[in-house]
DNA sequence: GTTTATAATGTAAACGCATACACGAATTTC
DNA sequence: GAAATTCGTGTATGCGTTTACATTATAAAC
């Protein structure tokens, strides 16, 4: 059941046909009843594919990830969906694994899909992702960074204060009096990581407190390093009084491994996470987080995105900053 | 740049490009080579959109949720996407916050989108949305659902053994010495609600013990629903020694509501939720539980649906019904 | 009542691809 | 060496839309 049939039923042209689902150009009532009528008896529903041809436009937007598993990934896609709704686009997923061969293929894919934008959580920071990924398309494909920033490349991004956020986390810390105050950060040379680890460093250093190498730990955001990175800390011979987690995953292995280590929270180490999640609200004790809008970050880069994608914004290149927020809870304990 | 442009460039006429990129009909060694020369250099990328039209078909299956939020969704994405990617295939997402009426929106646009098939965690499970979504679709979209079962209509499921699983942690708390135990279970005329209710009820009946009916509660699988009849029951003269929580969301809510009571567990109360769920091994205690394996439902159902697409399978509708697996942890206790 | 503007509709081409069909060249068959 | 087969390639059509352009019917203007 197509255009085509319809037409030929109601007995009117394809064009009519056409102009009366799209409400584009004249009609008579009598003609656009009659058609109406007719798609409804038959339940007809037009073709996407074609008209997305026709149109070289899908209404359709590429979100790539680089772990499904993340309880991250979740909170965003709500801020993308809700607004993805209201415009009328639909999202194809592309997951990474964090791998940066599968990135961009799911990028070629994508563009293959032909999407009319990209929403993108890049492992990949170098940027070699795209320029391959990319190769060829004549037209500038939209696309937005969320929680990463590319150097070099003309695209929007929004992200968060990372260094604000672990400065306020870190001083937070200080005022209890630590001054043993270790962190596990992310990797360095991804936006993230390195900006948590910068912002620890600034308020260290803006009180006057040493820094000790020993204590600070680069984990690769996994549970797994966070757990093993902490069970290291706490052997050391002079352990750290408090841990500052570099993501929710990471806070997580630390809080597994102080539990299997017997370790009490806070009385005999204090916590801080980055990244609000689900889990540390729950947990005994409930965490104290640097908490930042997952779900606002999604909807902001949607808003973006599309606005792009119709030609609304023509503002040069925007970066756009969320600000993060300490949630104070029962993970750290004052010292003196 | 598009099949045309290959062609002129390489100096051979469409076909022969679609053959090459294909690897369809005869193509001498020389030619092919030549063609994926300049097919490599410009970085030409066919149009999926295109292909799509001429061939009928999209390589893309629609994934129908309730709820982004739940956690129990991209834990079945994640098997979703691992078979997806496996056969060359993309997920369009189609949310429905628990309302039928977009349930019916979603379906009908993931229709006009052309999808190949769809995977389908309903709401409604009376079919009145696939009734209307489908209405006038020539071809048989096939579609298997997940976690639900519909009568009177000709589609796969997969879903898990709920009432073994009720059944199984009904019976655990009863051997453990207990007969005041309450449950909150979900919308009766759901497969997942009504299932784990007739679980508990016949694992009750089974070792004779009486069912109160003030503590058999109808909550709506969220977490606010747990968290008010968990209130409710231990406000009762005589209160339950345990709970089952019929979901992850409402067992989350029991959990808060206890705690906010100053009610412990499992000293004053025993607790037993549905759904394993990252969160239930990290709180104190640790959640004993009903583990489902829901990246399995995943994995199995896009098996199913792929090979349906494909035409691989023509067998007999089937209900693949997958075994529960009761988690003991720490959150109940012997009742002596 | 003729001209002119406007509304209503139809005709046909194009979007980028796969493929049926056609055709000449090369190879095999006997 | 003629007939039959296979190989390599091109031409042209259609998938279901939208839309520029053409055409006819209707209303407005004088």
């Amino acid at each position: 059941m197509n255009q085509r049939d319809i037409a030929r039923i109601a007995g009117v042209s394809t064009a009519t046909v056409s102009r009366v689902i799209n409400k584009t150009g004249n009609v008579a009532q009598e003609t656009y009843k009659k058609v109406l009528r007719v798609i409804e008896d038959q339940g007809y529903v037009p073709d996407t594919i074609a008209k997305s041809l026709r149109m070289r436009q899908t209404k359709t937007i590429g979100f790539v990830i680089p772990d499904i598993g993340n309880p991250f990934f979740p909170e965003v896609l709500k801020g993308v969906e809700s607004v993805c709704v209201e415009y009328g686009y639909n999202i194809i997923l592309g997951n990474t694994n964090e791998d940066v061969r599968t990135e961009k293929a799911v990028v070629r894919n994508l563009r293959q899909q032909r999407v009319d934008g990209l929403l993108m959580i890049l492992v990949d920071e170098s940027g070699a992702t795209l320029r391959w990924g990319l190769k060829g398309s004549e037209s500038r494909l939209p696309i937005v960074f969320i929680d990463r920033h590319i150097e070099g490349f003309q695209y929007d991004s929004v992200i968060i204060d990372n260094e604000g956020g672990a400065f306020q986390a870190t001083d937070y810390l200080l005022q209890l009096g630590h001054t043993r105050i270790a962190i596990i950060h992310g990797p360095e040379n991804m936006t993230p990581g390195g900006g948590r680890l910068r912002g620890y460093l600034q308020a260290m250093r803006a009180r006057g407190v040493e820094v000790v190498s020993d204590y600070v730990k680069e984990g690769d955001f996994r549970t797994r390093s966070g757990y093993e990175l902490a069970r290291h800390l706490m052997s050391l011979p002079t352990p750290p009084t408090a841990i500052f987690g570099g993501n929710n995953l990471m806070t997580m292995g630390i809080f597994e491994a102080l539990r299997d280590m017997g370790v009490r929270i806070p009385d005999q180490v204090s916590l801080v996470g980055f990244d609000d999640f689900l889990l540390a609200a729950y947990l005994t004790p409930p965490l104290t987080v640097v908490d930042r809008p997952m779900s606002d970050m999604g909807r902001i880069a949607t808003e973006l995105l599309i606005s792009r994608i119709e030609n609304r914004d023509q503002t040069a290149v925007r970066k756009v900053v969320l600000p993060t927020k300490l949630r104070v809870r029962q993970s750290c304990r004052e010292l003196r």
